[in-house]
DNA sequence: TAGATTGTTAATCGATTAACAATC
DNA sequence: TAGATTGTTAATCGATTAACAATC
């Protein structure tokens, strides 16, 4: 019924988890259907965007009444992977990887940090808002056995391609990257910067060229 | 000299910042010129691209020989606005908040983090790293004492509306925020979201969709 | 039936890439 | 001069918006 052959956006993807986190509140309040452009305003997206978004993943809507909330929330579940938990491996315990750690949200969304590591041996060992910290050298096996599937590079920039080899040849094929550069992965490796310097930079930019 | 006229497009400057991190790398090996595609190939991006980027700021190339180093660095300083150093309050002392105050990246490349803000007044009144805690009632006063012009939002979700409008209410003109929503500010004023459940979310997408 | 709202097509917009004359 | 590489134009691509017939 949905037409799997087009590419979907990374766009599309990344606003219908928007999406679903809406319809999840209105389910919530009780509310059994919402209009695109209902659903839109909220987000601060236009009626037909959403339509179309929505459109990438099947045939939900009903003409003249719009979409049923609870209806379309089980679908783009099952469509997102929301209905799965999702294990992840942190890599690098410094600051930003310890409050990560801490970073609960995470669980409540179905992704759930089962393991960190970290270069420095006085750091393994240890437990980080009950998540076991390793050493490097255990990050091929803590993949395998704890069947991890995502992971997150908070090291360095100097140690960041490495540490993203390594989790590569592990067959991780999902990275979350905070390194600020461009990694050079193989194209069935899905990569996600998070530049928090560069996206800072950005602002700084915009008080400058007032 | 340069087209004023145009917008320039976020992910112009957002690449702008990357060349001017490569340049400075390369200006410290005492390299003096560097072709498009060079620059292009370190960061993953084609010459057209570069090119094209370059030219939204001014006329830097010479035909035959690419661009001077030196030269071009000092220029996108200047134009980037990374020849001062910006001012940043970040509310919100959770953990998230608390590694943004140890990140020390943001120091160095001129965003310095004088001041943050809790709700908490158990917090208030400390330093964590050398940053000085605040009660939230003292916003206003320390954005104007300490000349602030960037706020990070890295509160809960349903107080990041509030907070904005209290930072835009202070003369804020620049935000990044942290919190899971669209914020609705007046459009003179620029936020950056950082969604990092939206983005790791993105990720698992593609794992259940393999 | 009349009103509302979908799914979808066509128009628009913007960003990227390719190509090449100009020029150092 | 010959080779390299720019700045720029034209072509392409993809995403968003507008419009509307279909339909509940």
């Amino acid at each position: 019924m949905n037409n799997e052959n087009r590419k979907i956006s990374e766009g599309t993807i990344s606003r219908t988890f928007a999406y679903l986190r809406e319809l999840s509140k209105l389910a919530k309040l009780n509310i059994r259907t919402i209009s695109s452009s209902e659903l839109g305003e909220r987000l601060n997206l236009s009626d037909s965007q959403v339509r179309r978004d929505l459109r990438c993943f099947g045939n939900f809507g009903t003409s003249g009444s719009g979409y049923d909330i609870k209806e379309l929330e089980k679908e783009l579940k099952g469509i997102l992977g929301k209905d799965k938990t999702w294990n992840v491996v942190v890599v690098g315990v410094g600051h930003l990887g310890s409050a990560l750690l801490a970073y609960s949200t995470f669980k409540k969304i179905g992704l759930e940090i089962v393991a960190a590591v970290d270069k420095d041996i006085k750091k393994s060992g240890k437990e980080i808002k009950g998540v076991p910290v390793y050493s490097s050298q255990e990050l091929p096996s803590i993949i395998k056995n704890k069947n991890i599937s995502i992971g997150i590079i908070v090291v360095p920039v100097d140690n960041a391609q490495d540490v993203a080899d390594e989790l590569v040849k592990c067959g991780i094929k999902c990275i979350m990257n905070f390194a600020p550069l461009s990694l050079n992965v193989s194209n069935n490796v899905k990569v996600k910067n998070v530049d928090l310097c560069r996206e800072l930079e950005t602002l700084s930019y915009f008080l400058a060229n007032k």
